[in-house]
DNA sequence: CAATTGCATAGTAAATCAATCGTGAAAAGT
DNA sequence: ACTTTTCACGATTGATTTACTATGCAATTG
């Protein structure tokens, strides 16, 4: 039912990434260090949030990572679809990434698992970057207390 | 996102002898057979749920698994924690599995986490087998011709 | 007492996870 | 042009988890 670690660093960095949204490109290391990611393993992370097309990289001096579409496209759901699989209990109610079921015809609790995956993947597909920034519990200005150096 | 094997098959297991509540216990080989679970597999998974003190054993000739209570009184939800741990997306927002996260304070989407974990939750601890048997879609007769429609 | 059932532990092959390492290539600033 | 700064890409690793399988033992009952 969890996450994996490289779910949430991608979801972490691609937050940070639509806070600084229309800003100069962030670096990968400073990525990692706001979001206590592994470097290395951000690398790679990065890399392939960009075949997925949701972000944009500049190499080089002042180079770094953009959003490579305003925040108001990018919902969570894609990106926890394209890193953890399926937001479905269990495949057979999955409309991403169906897989058929020996059990199908008979089984008792695929109602529950359908309405569990109805009720995720509406909030997940509703939560656009921005929305979900939007709508987060604190204010804005509490962050800047925290990131006093750079960018 | 998913459930594991061992989930699915304790689910089934168990649905099978809520359906057969108050009757004669039924044989492992026999659960297997009806759920298309590998035997030697159950084996364990009933020893789990019986520890759990969700079914008990009858050793011997015409022994076999009941359930310990009422299938009103079994909830999908706790069978889910047992086997496959927290409900929720990420441990900093799990009530019964919490771990604490670096990020908590800062975190942007926390609360979509948490608004997907108390949706599962709900749903799955509302779900007691009885209340899921009863609501089940179809019902007991009509299982063919259910095949191939929209999925 | 023999057949039938569950109990308990050990083992294992494959997959997945969470990184880490070593270069290489591109772009800017000077 | 050169050097620094950044990303690109593939390979490797160690730990853990998953989904079973194997073997032998214990309890129960007809």
């Amino acid at each position: 039912m969890q996450l994996s670690m490289r779910t949430d660093y991608a979801l972490r960095a691609v937050f940070t990434l639509a806070e600084h949204y229309g800003g100069p490109p962030i670096p990968i290391v400073e990525l990692a260090r706001r979001n206590d990611i592994p470097k290395r393993f951000l690398e790679q992370i990065m890399l392939d949030l960009k075949t997925g097309k949701w972000v944009k990289s500049h190499p080089g001096k002042s180079g770094g990572y953009v959003l490579a579409k305003p925040p108001n496209r990018i919902t969570m759901g894609e990106i926890v679809r394209h890193f953890n699989g399926s937001l479905a209990p269990i495949h057979c109610v999955s409309l991403t990434h169906y897989k058929r079921c020996s059990q199908e015809s008979v089984c008792r609790f695929r109602h529950v698992m359908r309405d569990a995956r109805n009720l995720v993947a509406l909030l997940m597909d509703r939560a656009t970057l921005s929305e979900v920034i939007r709508a987060a519990p604190f204010a804005y200005q509490d962050l800047n207390g925290m990131e006093g150096d750079g960018i």
